[in-house]
DNA sequence: TAGCTGGGTCCAGTTTTCGAACGCAAGGGG
DNA sequence: CCCCTTGCGTTCGAAAACTGGACCCAGCTA
């Protein structure tokens, strides 16, 4: 990654900014919440080339976003999942999910539905104010740099 | 943009991740944000190449997240503003800092603060189940593919 | 009149990505 | 035993994207 500058610079932002931002990173990472695991299936769905996504995984890898789990189909074989740390990038598909929901659907809806597990309801991004308790839009915030 | 058989086969989560995961995009959107509006100053807070810049840049306004906006600075100028499809992009961009404050933190913490205009409270992210309430995470959703 | 500024364009050289072919080890079938 | 298939890569030449620097233009400003 050669953004280092920007990344000098930096915030939190930035630095999974750098890292998703990079082609194929996102749709990956759509493919793993999908349930995606085994390179074969990641390439085939998301028609990548082998050696990209071979490059892509590694990454990954190296981050703790995924971690390669032995799993045997007759011989050893790796399967890519999601860490913790992958996880806990759900509410970033969340969000690019409601954004292009809302700005990018295409005329017959989305191709997949989510529910909550428990109760079956639907599944909503907010960004909050923890004091208030209300919603919160870009104009609703003031910025202060630190350094 | 080749990612288009991906796209084809696709849902709203694939559109915007196609668009976002995009070389640059994710950090001239975090620029912007962060309140940059002019050609310049895109370019010398990111180092990005200016031909690029200015490739990145039309495909926002073409996509609709920017427009250029006239200014005079003596002769007419034009400067770069999210548009409300744009700035309705900031919940991802909330995620990602989110996410990269808990696991990508340097050491010596965030470079910039935010907080609510209105009460000066923090800002924070989340999924919820709009029916029962609950906070979401990727383990409690269930998929359904429609098509 | 020469120089500066903001916002680009143009171009050559380097990186990345692409697609297709090849490698390889463990089965399986005959 | 030999050949084929599967899963997961690696390698390689060609094509696309990115980079840094030079150049352009219009209206100041000195």
């Amino acid at each position: 990654m050669s953004r280092v500058k920007v990344v000098d610079e930096l915030c939190t932002l930035s630095l999974p900014a750098a890292l998703l931002g990079e082609r194929w990173t996102l749709l990956l990472l759509r493919q793993a919440f999908l349930g995606t695991r085994r390179f074969e299936d990641f390439q085939s769905a998301m028609d990548i080339s082998r050696s990209v996504l071979t490059e892509r995984l590694a990454t990954f890898v190296d981050e703790g976003i995924l971690r390669r789990v032995p799993y045997k189909d007759s011989r050893t074989r790796y399967e890519y999942r999601l860490t913790e740390k992958g996880l806990d990038l759900y509410p970033v598909l969340m969000a690019l999910r409601k954004w292009g929901d809302k700005w990018m659907a295409p005329a017959d809806g989305p191709s997949f539905d989510l529910h909550h597990k428990d109760c079956g309801g639907d599944v909503d991004v907010k960004v909050e104010c923890t004091t208030c308790g209300e919603g919160v839009g870009a104009r609703d915030v003031r910025v202060t740099r630190l350094r």
